[in-house]
DNA sequence: TCTCTGCTGTACCGATCGGTATATCAATCT
DNA sequence: AGATTGATATACCGATCGGTACAGCAGAGA
């Protein structure tokens, strides 16, 4: 049999099992084990190992936020951007079911691994929000406090409908900080 | 030579380890080498081994944020307790500086194995929260809102200042998340 | 002084870690 | 057909994993 697998293909079953057991604890065997993948391709695709199989997973869910709400927030209309932000992040994050892999690097040893596209990942949504919330007409120091505010707001719902395991948690969350904007934006 | 440890000695040294490597990323070697304690008396101490080190400090944690958060907020004049909250918040986190073990621990695999445990540290902070909130004067379900408002943001202002690697992000999510709570208690 | 107890370091266990080497396979090109 | 290429499974590597066994050692009580 010759199954031809595609980075494209691998990358997001990569992307779960980063998330559901961390970095260190997605070990290569269990990596084989979800993507049904042995060794021999895995290190075909990506020489250099486990850091460039976490690194294209980062690559991955920074061009889908890029097109899916970075550049909609910098470009299109800025109301209708920001609302499409939180019905985009409700359903990518599966309503608080799924966790974000960058965010969760960040929080230990990981992050030194990855540190610019972390820190990339998180000061391009800040600014792109920003920059909606001024075109909304927010004053720009109230601008930068809740476009800190909203994605502070999510990195925790995340948190705590994990811990909770409440779903209802993080789209509840989702709502009232979406309330809060949309008040300062008229 | 005869250093005998205090089970009250070690576990401050486990929080940081598994705070700075995850549960996966602290190896007992890792943990010998920063307690300076060998297998050995590690294993006298907590026969359990590391799942029994990670949930000594699990309750450790736990203990303190019930005497010197919780508790006031229960019992203790509501404005006041409120303040002193963030206050402490900020101290114990070392101004973002210091992650939250508890939800670390809650956004991968881990969260398995101390599941209750980690529930109950959000679900008493909030309903703690709430209490204060509603002696100040707030309506039930504003309170209620209010309370997993603060204690979700409080997480996301770590996520997010551990990513960008500034503290000032921390300490300034803090300080508009109390404006927030001050302005509607009166 | 002589036990006895509690702590400690160390050697060791099988399992698994991330990673490499290689033999084989299927498909394509000449 | 024969050679070449890319993809795959597998065996294997040294290192390290979490955990155990145990011998020795210091201090308290007899």
């Amino acid at each position: 049999m010759k199954t031809v697998y595609e980075r494209a293909d691998i990358v997001p079953v990569f992307a779960e099992t980063f998330r559901e057991l961390g970095y260190e604890g997605a070990t290569l065997s269990r990596i084989t084990e979800r993507t049904g993948i042995g060794k021999g391709s895995l290190y075909h695709f990506f020489p250099g190992g486990k850091e460039e199989m976490a690194g294209a997973v980062l690559a991955d869910i920074d061009a889908w936020f890029e097109q899916a709400i970075y550049r909609p927030l910098r470009n299109d209309d800025a109301r209708q951007a920001i609302a499409a932000m939180w019905v985009n992040v409700n359903d990518y994050f599966r309503a608080g079911g799924r966790i974000c892999l960058v965010g969760a690097f960040a929080l230990d040893d990981t992050r030194e691994r990855f540190s610019s596209g972390i820190a990339d990942y998180f000061i391009r949504w800040i600014e792109a929000l920003r920059s909606a919330l001024m075109r909304a007409g927010c004053a720009e120091t109230e601008a930068q406090t809740l476009a800190e505010e909203g994605v502070c707001g999510i990195q925790g719902a995340l948190v705590l409908s994990r811990a909770l395991r409440d779903g209802t948690v993080f789209t509840r969350s989702l709502k009232t900080l979406a309330n809060r904007l949309e008040a300062a934006t008229r």
